[in-house]
DNA sequence: CTTTTTTATATGAAAAGGAATATATATTCC
DNA sequence: GGAATATATATTCCTTTTCATATAAAAAAG
């Protein structure tokens, strides 16, 4: 664990703490009776109803063919449904159900606990830090990707 | 894009965050003619030979029954080679085969060079920070785990 | 030393994901 | 307005992953 290539490598140690953090957190998640993909979703959701397709698989950095798949089977599940758009009918907005909304308030509060667990023990100031980092990274990444114009997620 | 939950959540802006630089690396590869999860066990071997099958599922992080299939298929490509543990013969170890070498070392180059990219426009010491908090944020985790004797990534 | 339990890897069936492409609607250009 | 082009989503086919479990070796218990 000493002078590994990896261990200073920025895309490891992202992916590390990202798999790291996510891990912790998705074992509570099936608490609450959802899975991965169906948490982002429904987190997307939680507060931007009625949102296209596409800005659902951006928001949720999956590939579009997956989302519709992903979308598909919640709405089978009854967690989600599916609209046509008013103004451009190929557009699809997916709309959050009760049903759905009842189970995403209780893992959103248990997300919340979870972040306050990880900031009490990593650090209040150091997190803040942390989270202002990666939002710079992250923009940073957007404006590289426009120069380029390159591949979404 | 205002004040979603989701934008000040700190598991899904390293996610985010994550994703995004991976992806940028990851259209490389492919000049490489490697695949992402090839390219991930080729560069824990590139300085790490003869590594068990189970470390490297968890420096790669990823299951070890997927480890399993992804080193079978590296291994009939003749990236890798597999040799029974010596005292521990349930044990597999794991090497690097000489073509594997000469693949991952152009591509460690290009690794390399875009990790420099992104900090230049990121700025070399925002980036120190950045690593700095990411490792202790991980070591915070692998405290926790041993604490809490929870699963593997 | 034999039995039991634990640990390391492999495998099989089912589910999910990825790449390419189809379909339907919108937009642009003439 | 009509043809050509562009965009949003769905689908198909194929590869990969996941979950559960099998197998084999080591360690522990007796």
């Amino acid at each position: 664990m000493a002078d590994r290539f990896i261990d200073d490598y920025l895309l490891y140690l992202l992916a590390r703490a990202s798999d790291g953090a996510s891990a912790e957190f998705h074992s509570r998640l099936k608490t609450h009776g959802l899975q991965v993909p169906e948490w982002r979703v429904l987190a997307a959701l939680s507060d931007g109803d009625g949102v296209t397709l596409g800005e659902l698989a951006a928001i949720a950095l999956q590939h579009q063919p997956t989302m519709s798949k992903i979308v598909g089977r919640m709405e089978r599940a009854g967690l989600v449904i599916r609209r046509a758009g008013k103004r451009d009918r190929r557009q699809v907005r997916v709309f959050i159900t009760p049903d759905g909304r009842r189970r995403v308030d209780t893992a959103l509060k248990d997300a919340k606990l979870h972040e306050a667990e990880i900031l009490s023990r990593f650090g209040t100031e150091d997190a803040r830090r942390l989270k202002q980092l990666l939002r710079s990274l992250i923009d940073e990444q957007a404006d590289a990707k426009t120069q380029f114009e390159s591949t979404p997620a």
